[in-house]
RNA sequence: GCGCCGGUGGUCUAGUGGUAGGACAUGAGCUUCCCAAGCUCAUAGCGCGGGUUCAAUUCCCGCCCGGCGCACCA
């Protein structure tokens, strides 16, 4: 069973209504997945608990924005430049190149992305550039165009172009002015989403993990980098397994076991808020089911690294033996609201006020308009703007008489009182800052499968195979089955009775009478179930039902009055099915 | 996007130039009653399009989808 985890997996996904293919009907579409009845609450019970511990725990806040964004949002981000390859084939082996690195190593041209295609391929004749893998000549083979942005059209016409979304990231972003307003100006907040997000992916494979449209829970966590620590105290003792880039470059790269307390000491991570979400990150992943034998943290290599990303630890987990990426703890710096601020209308900049006002001497001009203007003429206005840069970088300039200044190559001589200077003492209590972005970015998706993956068991149980999914009950769909032992005598009316007071209780309840009872009980295994509740002649007589533990299969009976509390508390965990076996009475 | 392999009920599969059989699952009934038991019956399938042929699920071509490898993964 150590072996095509993911074979089975998918095929148990399909069978029971976790995941599947979207679109069947029509032949399907690659890329695209639909989370089935148990899929669904699996993903919601998931984002429930994401938005749990990186949301309500942390104390950030979360918000909800579009998918489809306008074209000048990815100029500014860098999405439209960052993700559009250029790919050139090989006529002979078959083989795809980028085109622009082919022309950057030829030529001393550096950014050969920024070059239009027509050139890049004027450029592959002009300079004979052959394949690498096989030498054949790739002059008139045609450059391609891959845009992993899904484009549309907003409105009618096509006059605004707009892109579905490449990451959630960017509506949070987008809308900094005012998020900020909403933390009443204050370093550090924190502002979470959880949404769709679309790539058209060249070819997507593996499943639900790389698909065309996904879902990703974000977190941008804004800070002043200058004052801001995380209380890394609370996760410094954290056990965390590191595969550092060093330690990738090597022939026989170790992983480093070691706790995030020490891993900053040490010098490994070198960021203490991207540390201090790894503290954060591997409990809560643990917490929904994901096997920590086969979950690491990696450093991204300098070359992996996004366009925006300063320093980038993925978590990653491990099924069939092959490593993929859950999420990526990046640290952005201000590169984003830097980038929104310079291509946008508003400030993407927060005023911080200085715990002192900070009195500072000021060299100012108010230059005599009245006399610049009929001088100078036409060049008036720019004379003036230059003895303003004048006076603040050297006042010693307006000491003498005249004051020269240069405007395009001219120079320029003012008598100086006619410059209005003067020197005054100006109260600064702040300044502007552009706060930097911490990023834990999350994929549910991937989330989901790995908890099934690692969930995943087969044994015996009397002679016969079972296979059925070790799930936290706090992730799980169904928390509990409830069946009469047989439709007659009144069980069945009873167990339905029972049931809807489950539900009463806000328990996830599934209700079973078909066929015979071992066959519902392994229904429920296959779905990951916690909890079986049977009713049978002694439910109608003395008030008790059986409670059935998923893994080890036991039971023990359980006063119908206490039931409910019983599974809220084996649910929430503050309960134990051991100490329902062994009831406290025994003591 | 390229190359190789594949696509048969819900799932897993057998098979064929004369339109298909099994297992499991599902539904109804009988029986049994705390771990996929048994019996009877029922529902349900050849990815899509074109070609060859009297006849195509089968052979050929194209497309779609899947697996693996290459490339890509900002």
């Amino acid at each position: 069973m150590t072996e095509d985890i993911g074979e089975r997996v998918v095929e148990l996904a399909k069978r029971r209504g976790f995941f599947f293919q979207s679109n069947g009907a029509y032949g399907g579409v690659s890329g695209f997945y639909t989370y089935g009845p148990q899929g669904a609450t699996l993903k919601s019970n998931v984002e429930n608990a994401w938005r749990d511990r990186f949301a309500v725990q942390e104390g950030h806040q979360e918000i909800d924005a579009p998918t489809v964004m306008p074209e000048p949002v990815f100029e500014a981000s860098g999405h439209l430049d960052g993700f559009d390859d250029m790919l050139v084939e090989c006529p002979e082996c078959g083989e795809s190149h980028r085109a622009d690195h082919l022309v950057e190593d030829a030529t001393d041209i550096e950014d050969a992305e920024a070059v239009p295609i027509s050139e890049v391929e004027e450029m592959i004749a002009e300079h004979d550039l052959v394949c690498p893998n096989c030498g054949t000549e790739l002059a008139g083979e045609p450059v391609q165009d891959f845009n992993l942005m899904f484009e549309t059209n907003i409105g009618p016409g096509s006059s605004q172009p707009g892109y579905l979304r490449p990451e959630t990231a960017q509506g949070i972003f987008v809308e900094f002015p005012r998020l900020k307003e909403y933390a009443r100006n204050q370093l550090p907040f924190g502002v979470t989403q959880i949404g769709k997000a679309y790539r058209n992916e060249i070819s997507p494979r593996n499943s639900i993990i790389r698909v065309r449209e996904f879902t990703q829970a974000e977190l941008e966590h804004f800070i002043d980098p200058e004052e801001d620590e995380p209380p890394l105290e609370r996760v410094e003792d954290v056990e965390v397994t590191l595969y550092p880039a060093s330690e990738q470059n090597k022939e026989n790269g170790d992983y480093v076991e070691t706790t995030v307390g020490d891993a900053v000491e040490d010098g490994i991570l070198t960021n203490e808020w991207v540390a201090y979400y790894l503290g954060v990150a591997k409990p809560w992943y643990e917490r929904v089911g994901v096997d920590m034998d086969r979950f690491r943290f990696r450093q991204h290599l300098p070359g992996e690294r996004a366009h925006y990303a300063a320093d980038c630890w993925d978590a990653e987990s491990e099924i069939d033996g092959d490593w993929f990426e859950l999420a990526g703890l990046a640290y952005r710096s201000d590169y984003d609201l830097s980038k929104h601020g310079e291509y946008s209308d508003e400030e993407f900049t927060l005023f911080k006020q200085y715990d002192e006002p900070k009195t500072v001497e000021r060299a100012t001009v108010d230059p005599d308009m009245s006399y610049l203007g009929p001088e100078f003429g036409g060049q008036a206005g720019e004379i003036a703007d230059a003895l303003e840069t004048k006076a603040e970088r050297d006042r010693t300039a307006f000491d003498g008489d005249t004051v020269s200044v240069e405007v395009d190559g001219d120079e320029y001589v003012v008598p100086a009182e006619r410059t209005g200077f003067a020197v005054e003492e100006v109260t600064e209590s702040g300044e502007h800052i552009t706060p930097h972005v911490v990023e834990p970015s999350f994929g549910v998706g991937r989330v989901v499968y790995t908890v099934i993956a690692h969930a995943y068991r087969e044994d015996e149980v009397d002679g016969e195979e079972r296979t059925y999914l070790e799930l936290d009950a706090e992730v799980a769909p169904t928390t509990v089955g409830v069946f009469p032992l047989m439709d007659k005598d009144g069980m069945a009316e009873r167990a339905r009775e029972i049931a809807a007071e489950l539900r009463e209780n806000g328990l996830d309840v599934t209700y079973d009478d078909s066929g015979a009872i071992g066959r519902r009980y392994r229904r429920q295994d296959e779905v990951g179930t916690p909890f079986c509740v049977t009713v049978d002649y002694e439910t109608l007589e003395e008030g008790t039902v059986t409670v059935r533990e998923r893994d080890t299969t036991e039971q023990t009976r359980v006063d119908v009055d206490e039931l409910a509390e019983s599974l809220a508390g084996l649910r929430n965990g503050g309960r134990t099915f051991d100490e329902l076996l062994a009831p406290a009475d025994a003591e």
